[in-house]
DNA sequence: CTCATCTCAGCAAGACTGAGATGT
DNA sequence: CACATCTCAGTCTTGCTGAGATGA
């Protein structure tokens, strides 16, 4: 028999990119926990946030500002249309595109998600004070830009 | 048609849960490269480590130790056993189960593989300097500590 | 003709579950 | 008997690719 808590190789503890991953699990286990609580995922507050900061937008430009696959945004907005959430009309100025807009139940929809997401990320950083939380979304900031950077 | 680049929302660049993951994202990349240079994985060297650190262990233990799921420990041993990495070998005190084993390739192997980790992580963080790494590090290592936890 | 858009069908990898065989 | 171990088979989810239909 083992001991039931099994010791974790110091090589691994202390590699960076495995506390990221670690870190990046929980991250997303509370955000699921918190959208989820709304009925709704992730890429249904990029989609509304996308929406809400850059106005109605073709399926083809969603995709490209929140990162979700063109294949996938189809079924992603019909689930938020289905909610009543955003409606999707057909673009009378090429008549390829459908026009994705956010509702006013959509609006208010995103808010509360907001909040939600807020908790999440107050849980996430729980062990952190103010100051702390503002360095690691800097250094983390400037990693993430030196890798998306058109290299 | 659309700009080539089109602009991420701000609700979700800033958001801390996103960006551990785009910074993970990177990571896995970058460490699936290096290792990729020596034919093997992540798990392949999670495993060499849970070996030199603790010694000749029961797979039911690397699991434990590493994290990987009991059902995917079967191939990945197969696997670094077909390269001379470790040996199976049955436990003379206990027969349900296999004592797994580092060969001396497999000690070289690690070492080799410590080597491309540590370029791969220096990719990573290149953006910062040594002082700003230590303080990254020790940010996430309270965060994933935290969550880690026995709540 | 070319290219972009929307849509669907399907693949591949990863994380996991269930269950059987063996042994403690 | 309950439990641990090793193994295989199969499921589910996610991110992606390919291709067809429509239209600019």
């Amino acid at each position: 028999m083992e001991r039931a808590q099994d010791r974790i190789p110091q090589r691994l503890r202390a590699l960076p990119s495995r506390l990221v991953n670690q870190v990046a699990l929980s991250a997303n286990r509370l955000v699921d926990q918190a959208l989820g609580a709304a009925g709704l995922r992730r890429y249904h507050y990029s989609l509304l946030a996308a929406l809400a900061e850059f106005g109605p937008a073709s399926q083809a430009a969603l995709g490209r500002r929140t990162g979700i696959d063109r294949s996938d945004i189809v079924a992603a907005v019909n689930e938020l249309a289905e909610r009543g959430l955003v409606e999707r009309s057909p673009d009378p100025d090429d008549r390829r595109r459908n026009v994705i807009t956010v509702t006013a139940a959509g609006g208010r929809q995103l808010e509360e998600l907001d909040r939600l997401l807020s908790g999440a990320q107050d849980e996430l950083l729980a062990s952190l004070n103010v100051a702390e939380r503002e360095q690691l979304i800097s250094l983390l900031t400037r990693v993430a830009d030196h890798h998306a950077a058109p290299h």
